[in-house]
RNA sequence: GCCGGUGUGGCGGAACUGGCAGACGCACGGGACUUAAAAUCCCGGGACCGUAUCGUCGUGCGGGUUCGAGCCCCGCCACCGGCACCA
């Protein structure tokens, strides 16, 4: 019989669905485990090879677990709000819930069709009234508690998309989704206050199981620097305080510049203090006119324009020094001011040169009439009064001393991290349950009347001016304030799409549950997700927004643990055959379906994950996938007929073991491809030397995981009990995987000369006399003594020879 | 520029963390089966020289440590990802 991959797939799918084969429970005897992917996001275009990838390497994961007795959690979900279903509705005049519905039919589908081991009765989709309730629930909650405020601010806007963007959604100054321009605009938006939870998501990634870059990537981006903040004095009679994490180069501070958008700046213009108004407005309107990206673009030259009228003083020279405005200092870090240090630190350098400032070298090594001195942690401070002589490291504590005994300074630690802007001038979000009354101000809803749903309308437009498609809306705006019965208005601005996303895996563990985001019980129950994997580019976004939420519901007794994730991977992108990125405009796309159609969904599975290492980027192979499709059929082969003997075979004993220790090792180190290199190797070795029933039953259960169709239906025609994916995973005895006889490598002078046979673990001695009863070596050793000899137990021997004097 | 990663046959990739480089697979070559082809099964492939043995060279480049380096150290180059005037 032939191996009708459509057939035997159809079958067990079905099975499995009407079997709830995959159904995990809240509670019982075994331990729990909770192995979660990334949701996606039902877009039009469908399923393409790059989910597959985590998908099945966390089913390989989920499906062994449940093999070694646990009671495994591996659900799924969809994160549908989000603008390419808004456009594509909008253009097609459709209803975004009806795209979002048909979308998410076909990746339920399709899904399926690869025969992952999802609990598909926890399936949540985050526009679900019924899930975006809780969303809105918590950001309630966060309101409440002053973690999410309104405020007017410049933020990023997308030319194109004619949205407000997050600073994290802007990529090289321009929209990450559509590569439209984006500019500064002043907006009144909805932020969440991330940076007071900045310390304990940077602290805590001492307490979590990611892989290393992924911590490095989000210390960085929280970005924490110590530093003093020091109060600088102005013959205006202001104070202007300034962030440096160099205090101890304070007498080298020849003149200060502050960023174009500084509140101190308008209010001298305003007091008339500025003798150059004209001079300063052209040029803070000249900043506000350019976008990001040409600010930093810009990057080489320095511009910029003194503050005529107002001087600032010194607080440790007494000196008055000029005051300038350029926009290489940023509004939006540390005070929006800095103290200039030419001598020290390269832009400041680069700005005093460009305006003729004064140099002063504060720390001894450079030569500060070329460049800046930066790299000077370590020397020793010069004309700098009272730290003169002291190192740099004992200078820095003295001034922040000085600084602070006479109330100029203080420490001070900042971070790079920014709160989140957490409004959208969207239809396609959760709406943001606030209401605004004109006697009350911003109110929140009654938690009783969540959901807020969104209003149905049969189709609208974005509009140009960026209020919400929503503020159009008139008979859902209105309502009547909470708090005093007036009229009011809801607010119009929705949620991001990283909203639903950052407790979604909160709500698997009860998806049903109407009284909370997720019960008590079984939040208890089920406590941290034990291995999340996802895409790197989610690293500083959801992954670092999510965790932030999950502090936050442990802060208000939600959930028991104040980190989601135990353990974090990452995997690398599938790349189109020319190793570039796949994309629709390249045409290299890969359908799933078409793999599937053509070698079946445990093919597909296999070359996915036998592609390479799981973490690097792989381009994608047509030819290759044949060889996994073979390795299926020649398993099919050996086991469709019956076989005899319960028992692993005496003749195959070694390899059965060696294989189990390989696959359960590699499985637990996600070293997919090497895993099934071993079943391909112990296949093999079953075509010279033929299996019994036993010996495939470890084969089948090995490859369960990763081809789980095909071996079930095996696991059926060797009438084997029950079902290969419940079986308990098979044990090795390392006794047996060992060998009797090692063949041991001889070199000579560090180079491979020949190889023997030796008893395995045999002595150095055994080993030496072995090697120089060898042939071979025997020739390279005629004329030469002996110098040293080198013996690795099982390994090598070296001989280091020399000639004969 | 800074941070992280990678560089091994014609190709995708292995190498237990310093011990026989190239597992497994693709492609290729040879053989068996077949009227023939496909499929399947078996065998062979790092390069160079040779019938073969032997030998020499070989893990991006240049040095170093070591009996021994793909792996460790120093200095470069290239590519990928992230951040980017962060005071």
């Amino acid at each position: 019989m032939k191996y009708d991959f459509t057939a035997i797939e159809k079958k067990w799918q079905k099975y499995w669905e009407e079997h709830k084969t995959y159904a995990a429970e809240n509670g019982g005897d075994k331990p729990k485990f909770y192995g979660l992917i990334e949701f996606p996001y039902p877009s039009g275009e469908g399923l393409h090879v790059g989910h597959p990838r985590p998908y099945t390497a966390l089913d390989i994961v989920t499906r062994k677990r449940r093999m070694q007795g646990y009671n495994v959690l591996f659900p799924i979900g969809y994160d549908a709000f989000g603008l390419p279903t808004e456009r594509y509705a909008i253009k097609n005049h459709m209803r975004p819930e009806d795209v979002t519905r048909r979308n998410v039919k076909r990746f339920t589908q399709q899904l399926k069709m690869l025969g992952y081991g999802f609990d598909w009765d926890r399936c949540v989709v985050t526009t679900d009234p019924e899930y975006y309730r809780w969303t809105q629930w918590i950001f309630l909650q966060m309101f409440k508690k002053g973690l999410a405020y309104k405020t007017s601010m410049p933020v990023n806007w997308c030319t194109d998309c004619k949205i407000v963007l997050a600073n994290e959604e802007v990529v090289n100054g321009v929209c990450e989704r559509c590569g439209g321009q984006v500019v500064k605009k002043e907006k009144s938006q909805w932020m969440l206050a991330i940076t007071k939870y900045a310390q304990r998501l940077l602290d805590d990634l001492d307490t979590v199981d990611y892989i290393e870059r992924v911590k490095t990537q989000q210390r960085n981006w929280i970005g924490r620097s110590t530093g003093a903040e020091v109060d600088f004095g102005t013959t205006a009679g202001d104070k202007l305080t300034v962030y440096t994490t160099r205090c101890d180069t304070l007498f080298g501070a020849t003149y200060m510049v502050v960023a174009p958008e500084h509140a101190i700046v308008e209010k001298w213009l305003r007091d008339g203090r500025i003798t150059n108004p004209d001079q300063v407005r052209a040029y803070q309107q000249e900043a506000a006119r350019k976008s990001d990206f040409e600010r930093t673009e810009l990057e080489k030259e320095k511009t910029g324009v003194e503050v005529l009228g107002v001087r600032a003083i010194n607080p440790v020279t007494g000196g008055e020094i000029p005051i300038f405005l350029s926009d290489y200092v940023l509004a939006s870090y540390g005070t929006g001011a800095i103290m200039a240090v030419p001598g020290h630190d390269q832009r400041d350098w680069d700005f005093a040169k460009a305006f003729g400032l004064p140099i002063v070298e504060v720390v001894q090594g450079g030569d500060v009439t070329q460049q800046a001195y930066t790299d000077c942690d370590t020397g020793v401070m010069i004309n700098s009064g009272f730290l003169n002589g002291l190192p740099v490291e004992q200078a820095i504590p003295t001034m922040i001393r000085w600084l602070t005994e006479k109330g100029l300074g203080r420490e001070k630690v900042n971070f790079k991290l920014r709160d989140w802007v957490f409004s959208r001038q969207r239809y396609w979000g959760e709406p943001i349950p606030i209401i605004h009354c004109p006697r009350c101000g911003w109110v929140p809803m009654d938690e009783k009347d969540l959901p807020l749903r969104l209003p149905d309308v049969e189709s609208y437009e974005p509009t140009d001016t960026g209020e919400s498609p929503l503020a159009a809306m008139e008979d859902w705006v209105k309502c009547t304030c909470p708090k005093c019965g007036g009229p009011a208005e809801h607010e119009t601005d929705t949620m991001p799409n990283w909203a639903g996303s950052s407790w979604y895996f909160l709500r698997y563990m009860d998806p049903h549950n109407d009284q909370a985001p997720v019960g008590k019980e079984a939040a208890d129950y089920w406590g941290q997700v034990d291995w999340y994997n996802g895409g790197m580019e989610h690293t500083t976004l959801h992954l670092l927004y999510s965790r932030f939420w999950h502090k936050f519901l442990y802060d208000i007794g939600v959930v028991p643990t104040s980190e989601p994730y135990h353990k974090r991977t990452s995997h690398g992108m599938i790349l189109g055959a020319g190793g570039e990125k796949m994309s629709k405009s390249r045409g290299n796309v890969i359908n799933p379906n078409d793999i599937v159609d053509m070698y079946g969904a445990d093919t597909l599975r296999l070359y996915i994950r036998f592609i390479g290492d799981f973490e690097k980027a792989a381009p994608w192979s047509d030819e290759a996938v044949k060889g996994c499709k073979r390795f299926l059929d020649r398993v099919w082969n050996l086991a469709e007929t019956p076989l005899t003997g319960d028992a692993c075979s005496a003749e195959n004993e070694k390899e059965v073991h060696r294989a189990i220790q390989k696959v359960s090792r590699d499985i637990e180190e996600m070293k997919f491809n090497t895993a099934i290199a071993a079943l391909m190797a112990l296949v093999n070795r079953f075509y010279a030397s033929r299996p019994s029933r036993g010996d495939i039953r470890i084969l089948l259960q090995l490859l369960s995981p990763f081809a789980p169709h095909i071996a079930e239906e095996l696991w059926q025609i060797q009438g084997f009990e029950g079902l290969a994916c419940q079986s308990a995973w098979p044990e090795f005895d390392e006794s047996k995987t060992l060998d009797a006889e090692k063949t041991i490598a001889v070199q000579v002078n560090g180079k491979l000369r020949s190889t023997v046979v030796v008893p395995a673990d045999s002595g150095e001695e055994a080993m030496k006399q072995a090697a120089f009863a060898d042939r071979k070596i025997a020739g390279y050793m005629e004329g030469m003594d002996v110098v040293k000899v080198i013996a690795v137990k099982d390994k090598l021997v070296n001989i280091i020879l020399k000639p004969k004097k």
